[in-house]
Parts: C-alpha cells; structure tokens; sequence
DNA sequence: GTTCACGATAGTGTATACAATTTTAAGAAA
DNA sequence: TTTCTTAAAATTGTATACACTATCGTGAAC
C-alpha cells in the first residue's frame, strides 16, 4: 500500500491547516493529476498530508461545496466528473453574469483599472509562452475575477471565482489540446473596447468569448476515470 | 446554564443527520430567532439537538460558506451580520443576473412556465395575507429561484437561490416593517411581461422590483446583537 | 480608583476510538 | 464456469478524549 512518500507534510505546507489541504487537492484536480472519478480515500489523504482524518474531512466537505468533488452517502468522495449538460449551463450562467458586468464596469470604469487589466494580460502572455497549462488556465480564469474585484465588489468577485473554479474543471476535461490559446488576444481586444467605452462591442466582445471558449471544448469524448492513488507530490 | 429542554432531539428531527441541523440553524437564522451576532457555542448546540460536537461542527462549516454564519479562527461561530455594503453588493449582483434571466426566460417561454410562476405568485398571496413573515420571506425568495428552475438550468438556479438566502438574512435585519408587501404585485406584473413576451418591459420591470426591495431597506440601523442562548424549539 | 498580571474556567482544534456500512474475496451450489 | 451466499477486510459515520487558546474574574501594584 506504502507510495514513496511516507514523510508526512510532504512538501510544501509547513502550517497544515484545513486550508492548505484544500488548496494542495483543488491544484491536483485542476491541474489533473487526479482525474475525475478518483476516489479520494479517507485515511490514505489522512497519512499523505500528516493529519488525522479530521482533517481530511473538513476538506472534502469544503471541496464538495465547491462541486470540485462528489460525495456519496457512504461510499466516500470521488473527484466530479461535470456533465456535458452541466458544463453548458455553467457558461450560460457567466454569459449571464458577464454580460451585465461589462456594462457596469463601463460605468465606472478608470484609466488605472484598464491599466491592471493590461497588466493582468501580460501576465497570461507569459504563462502561454511558458507553455504552463495549469498556471495559464488558472490566469485566463482570474481575468473575468479581476474585472469583478476592480469594480469592487466582492460579492461578484466570489460568485464568479466559483462559477470559474468548476469551468476550470471542465475546462480541463473536455478542453483541446492547444485550444483557447487565442484567449488573450480576445482579452485584450475586450480592454480595447472597454477602453474605448464602446459598450455595446464590449458586450459583444465578450460573450464571444466566452462563447469560442465553449465552443472550444470537445464534448464527444472519452472521460478516462483512471484510479491512480494520487500523485500530490 | 440549563434551559428548560433536557430532552435531546426535541422536536423535529427523527433522523438527526448534519443537513437536518443546518435547516434547523437555518430556518431559525432567518425567522430571527437567533439574531446577528449571536454566539453559537458548539457544546450547546450539541446538547440541544442531541448529538455530538461533530455534527455540530460540520452544520457551522456548512453555513459558514453560505454566509449565513461568521467563524473566526479560535473564538467559534456567531450568526452573520452583514454589513449595509455587503447587502447592496448582493443585490448589485442580483441585479446583473436576474436581468440577463428575464431575457433569456423569455427566449423559451412556453403558457406551462407562465402557468407555474402564477401558482407560485398564489402561495405567495396566501402567506401574505397569513401574515407568515418568515414563509413569506421565503416564498418571495423562491419565485426567482422557480424562475431559474423553469429554464432547466440547474446551475442557474444554485447560484441565485445562494444569493438569495443571503439577502434573506439581509431583508430581516434590514426590512422595514410591512415593506415588500406589494412584492406579489411587481411579481406578477412582470409574469404579465412574460406572458405578453415584452422583453424591454420584462426586464425594466425586474429591475425596478430589486431596485424597490433595496430600497424598502432601512441602512440605518442599530442592530441589536442579542446574545440569548437559543430558542429552538 | 484604575490598570495590569495571573490563575481558573470555558471553548475551540485535532486526534483517536468505536459503531455501522460497504466492498472484497472466498467458497459452495447449480 | 457462473452465480449466489457469507464471512473478512476496509472505509465511512459518529462519539469521545485530549491539547491548546481565549475569556473571565480575582487580586495586587500603581
């Protein structure tokens, strides 16, 4: 049963608290190395990380509110596997969502916060180039949170981190290799318009993007539900 | 220290699982029977319901991330009191998404959708005129919820019915006595939007109603953060 | 009289122990 | 060989025990 690792808190956590764990398995999942449909039992996590089951617990509860993963009765927790369905309706919703955000950040909109947005660009560049699949998917994400902190709003901000955490999942599942990597262009062409407050391009702008970013995504596909213990090192 | 209920499981619950305490916690947050502020001691709560600090501390992780409670690190959990920009960012954001609803609810609005939303806006009149606050509160919650859940879509539904049981809490600390009592008024004339499929109209007419009930809210306020143990019961 | 120090008490944070359920495996019957 | 039965192992669900932190009250120093 022993992996190699049999050094508790392994790697990076020095103070282990809930939270790190949490952080530790959510970077697994999104970054793949536990694919969806895992089992992420109890007691094997519990000695991996160093703590007690407790612990453990608390994390997965956390991760299942997040819809990261999926817990059974009492059979235990297994990393989601989002439907075809459901990640549609995710995208819906950010249409939605962003749409609406576009057009009041156009409201209050600053020549210091077209300049963090293009800073933000920047960063993605750099992540594309660097060919940092995670990393990248993650900056493409925080793009639309940054717009939604910038506004102020923290309410927002939360709602659509959510919203873009499970797109993350299904991104990564069902995404192409090398799709979406004009993301940043498409960014960039939004704080265009922003800029120029062009609302209704902006608008525009937008929803295609996010309507190219799903339409980007394979959904015929093979989900291969590998049960690899874990690979969290 | 004791109060008057020895008994465990008192009421209620026959099978006294973790979900069955939140709705309890829940339902007594909102209906006001434990105010904003007040502490909720685990030792206490585990008593009262009957079973172990375990449960109890899994029902509070479970509220904390709905924000209907507040946990700070080594201090325990009290009931949320959120602040008069936390509810307008709420209702900020409800704006944005139930405008963007009301579009799309009108792109595939069919007389049997039309039809559920009228019998909602009956249960809503009778719990009116019932004078059932918190069952009213609730129902006038639950229309767009039902909104959303009329569309199919899921996740839609999940994200709204969480802002929604925020500005719950809101409304109760904030509301004015008798105010959003014509709420069913504006509920049903935007169902008559729906049903003569006026989009523009529809959607001016959701947007004033959310305008409306954030304004019936009085930001002025003291908040009397009572600390009585519980009436549960 | 006020403030600071310090001990007692209560409460949270984590680990461990036990009960209940599920999964796995082995064995017998068809 | 296949399938059903049944016992063993493993895993989850819940309770309890212990360690650590915060809160409260008392008393001494100023």
């Amino acid at each position: 049963m022993e992996t190699s690792s049999s050094t508790p808190a392994s790697t990076s956590s020095a103070t282990s608290t809930t939270h790190s764990i949490v952080e530790a398995l959510t970077r697994a999942i999104v970054e793949h190395r536990l694919l969806p449909g895992a089992k992420l039992a109890e007691q094997k996590l519990a000695t991996h990380f160093g703590v007690s089951r407790t612990l453990i617990r608390q994390a997965l509860f956390q991760l299942s509110q997040n819809k990261l993963i999926r817990m059974e009765p009492a059979r235990g927790a297994f990393v989601a596997a989002p439907s075809v369905q459901e990640a549609q309706q995710v995208f819906t919703v950010r249409r939605m969502i962003e749409a609406e955000m576009v057009r009041a950040f156009l409201k209050e909109v600053t020549p210091a916060k077209i300049k963090a947005l293009r800073a933000h660009i920047q960063q993605e560049r750099e992540a594309v180039t660097q060919e940092d699949v995670p990393g990248r998917t993650e900056l493409l994400g925080d793009f639309h949170v940054r717009m939604a902190e910038l506004m102020g709003n923290v309410v927002l901000a939360q709602v659509l981190g959510d919203l873009i955490s499970r797109c993350a999942l299904i991104t990564l599942m069902y995404q192409s290799r090398h799709a979406a990597e004009h993301s940043s262009d498409e960014h960039e062409a939004i704080v265009a318009a922003l800029a120029a407050k062009d609302e209704a391009l902006a608008v525009q702008l937008m929803n295609d993007h996010l309507v190219h970013v799903e339409a980007s995504l394979t959904f015929d596909r093979k989900i291969p539900t590998h049960d690899i213990s874990l690979a969290l090192s």
